[in-house]
RNA sequence: CGCGGGGUGGAGCAGCCUGGUAGCUCGUCAGGCUCAUAACCUGAAGGUCGUAGGUUCAAAUCCUACCCCCGCAA
């Protein structure tokens, strides 16, 4: 049987997902909905999100509605009379109204293995905490935050050198296959919803800028998990002064280096890198990128910005 | 008109404010030193200074327009 989706999601993992809908004979998406445009990118420019674009693709009829919660939203949902409602990344709480309304409810592609990282940046924490293995829960939403009763999940080692860039894809496609293959088993009656153990749940909150920000007195293992976590954003970084100008500079590739300093101190700029100490242990600096010029390796930053080996701070 | 940085030999940067022989670090090539070297020494090649106009005796430098790259912000 056909089953009638309506699918909401905003970027690129919900977009991921939405195409593998699409893509398979087995399913009707009789609408997509996704958030406003909003204006972003350097301009300000007004860019339509990932969903949009690809619902304009296949044709499909696309609603934005300001808030979830508005009424006509509801009882435009209610109209299109789903047989379930899929949520990927749609960045707004559903209200109890919507959840209840699709026979088979609502359900989610969430990037973690729940009930751990439920939240916002889910990637990001499990790569800041130097987690060695991650996933996707496809799960059945519920009024709280993340909380729904799990319907599948399928787990996926971090690789050492991986960025939440590369998990990110990763999962965006592993949560697009997990959910083409749960919707017809859940739809059929074949999967059992298991609650999750929430004494077990972690909050993975939304990541800002100032979390980039690079502390030296911090291991030097846990600033490289920040480099891996915060690449593309926001970016670990740190303020430098350079010529007479203040300016950003972020690292966006590093490894440990079995040296001691105090914390904050170049031990190393030439041609061959770019070594600076931390709590325990160095960061020995790959690629980086300053404020206003593109990322360039560790070598190259040294022949044009030459640094003083010693003092801490540069 | 959201704010801001930048485009200079192959790479990364200075020089621009206060117009007037093209500079630095690295790379490349040649030679030297060395058991040897990514080390060191000597020498060499290599640049329409983003593009198009303008001002000027003279423009990388001042003015105007445009193209491209990037950071903030969202």
């Amino acid at each position: 049987m056909h089953l009638r989706i309506l699918f909401m999601g905003t970027a690129q993992l919900a977009g991921a997902s939405l195409r593998a809908l699409l893509a398979s004979s087995q399913f009707d998406v009789a609408a997509a909905v996704t958030r406003p445009d909003r204006p972003q990118g350097r301009e300000l420019k007004t860019r339509p999100p990932l969903v949009k674009k690809i619902a304009a693709e296949a044709g499909i009829p696309l609603l934005q509605p300001e808030r979830a919660r508005d009424p006509e939203f509801i009882s435009s949902v209610a109209d299109l009379n789903p047989d379930i409602i899929v949520v990927a990344e749609y960045g707004e709480l559903l209200p109890p109204s919507i959840l209840a309304l699709p026979k088979l409810g609502c359900v989610n592609v969430h990037a973690s293995l729940l009930p751990k990282y439920r939240g916002a940046a889910p990637i990001q924490w499990a790569i800041l905490n130097g987690e060695h293995e991650t996933g996707v829960t496809i799960m059945k939403m519920s009024a709280g935050l993340d909380t729904g009763d799990i319907l599948t999940q399928k787990a996926t080692p971090i690789g050492l050198e991986e960025t939440a860039a590369q998990l990110h894809d990763r999962l965006a496609i592993l949560g697009a296959e997990l959910l083409v293959s749960t919707l017809p088993d859940y739809s059929a009656g074949g999967i059992l919803p298991t609650p999750q153990d929430n004494a077990a749940a972690t909050h993975a909150r939304k990541i800002n800028r100032e979390d980039g920000r690079i502390d030296w007195s911090q291991t030097a293992a846990a600033l490289r998990n920040r480099i891996r976590a915060f690449t593309p954003w926001p970016g670990a970084y740190v303020d430098l002064t350079i010529r007479g100008k203040p300016r950003l500079v972020k690292f966006w590739r590093a490894s440990v280096e079995l040296s001691q300093g105090q914390p904050g101190q170049v031990l190393q700029a030439d041609r061959n890198g770019l070594v600076i100490a931390c709590g325990s242990d160095a960061l020995r600096i790959q690629e980086l990128q300053v404020e206003g010029g593109r990322k360039m390796s560790a070598g190259e930053f040294a022949a044009g910005y030459p640094l003083t080996v010693t003092a801490p701070g540069k």
